[in-house]
DNA sequence: CGAAGTGTTGAAGCAAATCAATTTTCGTGG
DNA sequence: CCACGAAAATTGATTTGCTTCAACACTTCG
């Protein structure tokens, strides 16, 4: 399996060959953390730095009533933490499938800050994307029906996986229970199981095991009104893709 | 009329004499901007970067159908370009009141990064801050009833334009229409005003022309289950504050 | 093999949308 | 300063997407 930090950051910046063993040292020395297990808690000042290398996690905040907001979805390759040393977090991170991660001082991140000016371009891109992602959810999902919102999601998920090289055609693990995804959609469980059930009838995607297939990826995005600009892929791997037979238009 | 600039990243770290007198000599230079006008245009690459110092605006999306979707408020003393220069907006900035704005060149921005360890670690900190706000958002304005909802929005546009400074008591300049707040909080303007109309008979706010007044703080925060950690001022400012009276707890 | 978690289905209720009409406020020019 | 038109706010009636509650079936796994 390839090395979704490097395959992430190249997005962002090309990386040289020192850059890449720099992250490959980084990310040598890992933690494997069991499905359903805090990473940061909220109120914390994270002491150390977290990389996701394997597996689904999630931002999160319990709000009153005990019901839960997820805020974002990480995938490999993503940063845990706020990017920002010595903040308190305002949310929590867990896990959703087991996962490995890499744990990193500060210290380091802030020497690839300084010292590495490709990485520290990759990982302030990385950040803006985040940010931008957030305001895609804000959007999309605050907005908007919620068949369309699951669509969009899935979209989105497609899309990010690709990057990091966690598809195969246009099939990708899925590994949410109904329950998460109405956490990330604001929207009940039940509908959820109906939503979901509605978007295999209508023939845009499958849904077997915890592996999802999008039949009609033109008529899910279309759908959706997904646009993948937010995502700030750059057109260079964009055109790699395109090579591939990977997109249309 | 104090400097919003100075004022908000002063939250994020001490400012020093030279830091205060290079921001001066950044905001000396304005532009006056009408009402209801792009600053940045979605898809673009922002020439130049652009500080809000007097006005309301936000950052906007159209959706399919014609739909707007408010994602941010901006205040004066936020940047209204996306943190990163070089990146295509994926959405668009706009002014509610007539602004003035300053306008800087990314080079300067860089030097600021570079040359200016407390304006550059303030301006790390604003980033958070927004980040931290768009979470904020999404949990709120996704999962929670539409009376709450404005509630808390209410209670963030307090706490942010006190720390500008721009505040009377518990009154402060409100200068949105029903649709403007509908198109923050995803819902229709109908249903704001009667919202609106609720917030007021149970006591909770005031509004009269284009100023809103708290009447009830307490329990308008209660209400909106309000909890100014996400915005990340310092326990040195809260502190300030609780010693001139104006905060509980 | 049993228990817990997850997914599925139906029925009833509700918050908010939509549609539509009316009043109030506001901005602008005469 | 007033008159006018446009924008914004208000109100009522109707509809609907989604929630909630509840029961039941299916997995998964210890």
């Amino acid at each position: 399996m390839n090395d979704p930090v490097i395959s992430k950051l190249e997005c962002g910046s090309p990386l040289g060959l020192a850059d890449r063993a720099t992250l490959e040292a980084i990310t040598a020395s890992t933690v494997h953390v069991p499905a359903h297990q805090d990473i940061v808690r909220e109120n914390e000042i994270a002491a150390r730095a977290h990389l996701l290398l394997e597996g689904f996690a999630c931002r999160y905040k319990i709000l009153r009533g005990g019901r839960r907001a997820i805020l974002a979805c990480l995938l490999p390759g993503d940063l845990c933490d706020a990017h920002d040393a010595f903040v308190a977090m305002d949310h929590s991170v867990a896990t959703i499938t087991p996962c490995v991660i890499a744990i990193m001082t500060w210290a380091a991140v802030e020497d690839l800050m300084t010292n590495h000016p490709r990485i520290s371009r990759a990982l302030s891109w990385a950040r803006t994307v985040d940010e931008s992602i957030l305001r895609e959810w804000l959007a999309n999902m605050g907005q908007r029906p919620a068949d369309r919102q699951l669509a969009h999601l899935i979209c989105e998920l497609f899309a990010r996986l690709r990057i990091i090289d966690r598809v195969s055609g246009s099939g990708f693990n899925f590994p949410f229970t109904q329950e998460e995804l109405g956490d990330m959609l604001g929207i009940s469980s039940v509908h959820v199981n109906r939503v979901l059930q509605q978007l295999r009838e209508d023939g845009l995607i499958a849904l077997h095991g915890r592996v999802l297939t999008i039949l009609d990826p033109a008529r899910l995005e279309q759908f959706a009104e997904f646009n993948r600009n937010y995502l700030h892929i750059p057109p260079r791997l964009l055109a790699a893709a395109q090579d591939r037979g990977e997109l249309r238009s």
